[in-house]
DNA sequence: GATTGCTCTGACCGATCGGTCAATGTGGTC
DNA sequence: GACCACATTGACCGATCGGTCAGAGCAATC
């Protein structure tokens, strides 16, 4: 009572914006945007509505705000690949960075599917813009790894899909991964499994050779 | 106006529940079950609201009844699978099966999708029950082609998740490949392209000879 | 202790939600 | 043409939607 706990900050700005953004990833991923509410997402927050819209301004610029955040999350994959590189390492590199990065923002990962089946009102000039341009960069490269003979001759676009699409599996379709495999979530092992069999399927299925050296160590 | 044309049953029952039952699977689609208003898939029908209330009782019965349809469409496939049937025939097969149905029912697609993603709580019974031993069942026999040498030993749990979130991506995530690829909708020969990876990369990823004869017609 | 500048929130707004219902229309049977 | 079963739909219900706002609470400054 007497002293002054100055570090603690228990009601920070920052704080409750965070609390209100992962209550809003989780509703607004669950449901869409249009099928979330703000009272839902005020009562996963334990505020009040009005607060929500003080902080956030609006419901949409909440929504924008996640997708931005979630975005963000991406920038560094498949960052620094060049013709030089090994197609196994990175490609392996990049099915556990993938898998990795939706088991650890898996609401946010859902919010991103959701969006794009909505049919991505929010998010067609990333998908145009930027998003076409990285991958396009990326399918030059790997397009010179199969000139050069270290991989067949597979169409770069449908390669970056399939590993986008079967690692997001995982997280999206969660609920039927669980319902299929009879429990609640993914151990580690499964995890362990499932990226040993998408290098094996994936890198053996382009004609690469497994890389000798261990990935790096994700986390 | 004299002649009474009986043949042509333009108001028909069937017709006008039809005409419903593609609106709102078009409108719940895009955006999931609490996303999706009665009043929406009215305007999409061209029907006043309390006329959809009155041919479908309500908007949940609705709903189960697209899911319920959609789903029957997928029984007939790897219906007739054997511990002898030719592995690469098998799953070239089951890749354009999906495809194609992916291609033919893109909005029961989608609405299957939204509903996994809100956590499938109308579906919960199906995942952990029917297709849950639909997956153990296929998964046993293809575990036998790997006994037999005909296969890699590959765990044929996520090898069935490969092929299901590989074939799906292109109509679920139909918004991002059109903005990554620059045009609005899949042509006969991307369809075909995609085909020929998924099944090129998946068999050779598995160890199995591509089979010789081409597989079934489609259509 | 008066003033100031945020923080917070109950009360409220018009619009829309899923759903009900009474009234009217329609086609066939006797 | 009286009757009947069904088809159709405008009007309405209470609840909830996203959003606004006035005013209470509160800590710091003077």
């Amino acid at each position: 009572m007497t002293a002054v706990i100055a570090t603690q900050e228990n009601t920070g700005r920052d704080r409750i914006e965070q609390s209100i953004l992962a209550a809003a990833e989780q509703v607004f991923s669950q449901h869409g945007y249009r099928g979330a509410s703000l009272q839902a997402i005020a009562d996963q927050a334990g505020l009040p509505k009005a607060n929500i819209l003080y902080y956030m301004g609006s419901k949409q610029a909440l929504y924008v705000r996640l997708l931005d955040r979630m975005m963000s999350r991406w920038n560094a994959v498949l960052e620094d690949i060049t013709p030089e590189s090994d197609p196994g390492r990175v490609l392996s590199d990049f099915i556990r960075t993938k898998m990795v990065l939706g088991q650890r923002y898996p609401e946010g990962s859902k919010l991103f599917a959701a969006e794009i089946l909505a049919g991505a009102p929010f998010l067609n000039e990333y998908l145009a813009g930027e998003l076409r341009d990285w991958v396009a960069s990326r399918a030059a490269i790997i397009r010179q790894w199969a000139v050069q003979g270290k991989m067949d001759d597979v169409d770069p676009r449908w390669l970056i899909f399939l590993i986008w699409s079967a690692t997001q599996h995982y997280t999206e379709y969660s609920a039927q991964v669980s319902g299929i495999l009879g429990r609640d979530v993914l151990s580690e092992e499964d995890i362990e499994s499932i990226c040993q069999f998408l290098e094996q399927v994936i890198l053996k299925g382009c004609g690469i050779s497994m890389p000798k050296i261990p990935p790096i160590p994700h986390e």
